[in-house]
DNA sequence: CGCTCTGTTGAGCGCCTTCAAGCTTAGTGG
DNA sequence: CCACTAAGCTTGAAGGCGCTCAACAGAGCG
């Protein structure tokens, strides 16, 4: 059973009021009288690649709004094996099952160094009582994690190996337009598509040899997306 | 592209303040006071196996909580085929994503013929802003939602022919103790495990050679369950 | 230099897919 | 009542794809 470290470093107290990304995140609604209503402070972290917001069975005392960085959410399987079931980038929130008083569903493993604003559970609840403008946001959050998570079930876990990966490419490329793609290692890679990492391997090395990609970086890829969505619709 | 028949039989106007399942639907914690805001007809449908509730990308203008019955929620990939992404039983609500402006994400088929209510968008989006007690319920459903899908990703996407096929056994078993395990044919089947229809077929008669199964009527299983969760652990 | 970790590549095998034929059952019309 | 049909299920055979085991290369690090 993997083991992932939990270190972070503490940025500071949120000021939500002048949160630059405010548009994208939970509170983005909320208006001053609001937020009087936040008695507890909120944390920002930095989070190193490999340290984990959270483990999988853990009884959730925060959900995290993810500013920056990639995210990963795994869950395990008796044998030891695991699944990555959704990846969390800017604007996502992970640890939504607290909410319903559920302990986490997942690990929450950091890809690329993030920055998060760590929201105690109890802050939540109590804005989400006090005012209405929260709900319409916490839907929209819900919607998207179980939108994606069943685009991630047709579009990564269907199909021949080369038909997932360019699916994969090409909603990672859509994630950050005009960005090349960064991945996290073939082991991870596998993970995502229901493949092992052998598989993964090969089949990122005959699209480079195809010119689907060029990987100008370890774990940092151009993709050529009309080729990819060709790929997608072959035979 | 298949195409679903789309009628249903009028049971009446529901009348909430006495449901039968009122502990488990979407409106079970609303109170007296409540139900006067309630102010477009909640229809009760009697639909029959084969048609839809609702087909993707349609305009949503209801959600539906089932209140017998079983439904299939499916998605359609690029080339015709057709994929299970989760399975709808009493109590659960369909098309939530209404609630969030989008429009359907699945086409919504009964597998068993199902009574639903039918309720408006307009209804709940009116509730939910003037009574708090319906957030939790609703996001209660959100949250069974994201857990069902996630966990449809890694125990009936992962793994061999009889290793998924023994959770999903496992898992329908468990969702109605006690009573046989029905199923709608090997098609639809496949199209839940991420297999080609033959490939569930033959799975299927290796279970009932091991007596693992019993086919008492067509689609009709009694399971072994200690027998299928070793399945689950085997090699 | 040796160690580890990650990625690559090879070889063999087993499972699943695909194409195809035959079977059962139910429905239809003679 | 029985042919005929159609749809769903089963089963066979062949082939390919991905898994597994394994060896090896390169990078980073002590």
């Amino acid at each position: 059973m993997h083991r992932y470290r939990t270190d972070a470093a503490w940025l500071g107290t949120a000021r939500c009021r002048n949160c630059a990304i405010r548009d994208l995140v939970l509170f983005g609604d909320l208006r001053d009288p609001d937020f009087g209503l936040i008695q507890l402070p909120i944390d920002e972290l930095r989070i190193e690649p490999g340290a984990a917001l959270y483990h999988v069975g853990e009884d959730g005392g925060s959900l995290y709004t993810i500013r920056s960085g990639l995210v990963k959410l795994v869950q395990f399987l008796p044998d030891g094996t695991q699944r990555i079931v959704r990846l969390l980038r800017c604007g996502a929130v992970a640890g939504l099952e607290v909410l319903v008083g559920r302990p986490y569903e997942h690990t929450a493993v950091v890809l690329q160094e993030a920055e998060v604003c760590q929201l105690p559970r109890a802050v939540v609840e109590r804005l989400s009582k006090e005012t209405p403008r929260l709900h319409a946001r916490l839907m929209e959050r819900w919607y998207q994690s179980l939108h994606q998570a069943d685009d991630w079930l047709t579009a990564l876990s269907t199909g021949s190996a080369r038909r997932r990966l360019a699916r994969l490419f090409l909603k990672l490329a859509a994630d950050c337009p005009g960005e090349p793609v960064r991945l996290s290692g073939r082991e991870d890679l596998g993970a995502m598509l229901g493949l092992g990492m052998e598989t993964a391997s090969r089949t990122i090395a005959e699209f480079k040899r195809a010119g689907l990609v060029r990987e100008t970086m370890p774990n940092v890829f151009v993709c050529d997306g009309p080729a990819l969505e060709a790929v997608d619709r072959e035979g």
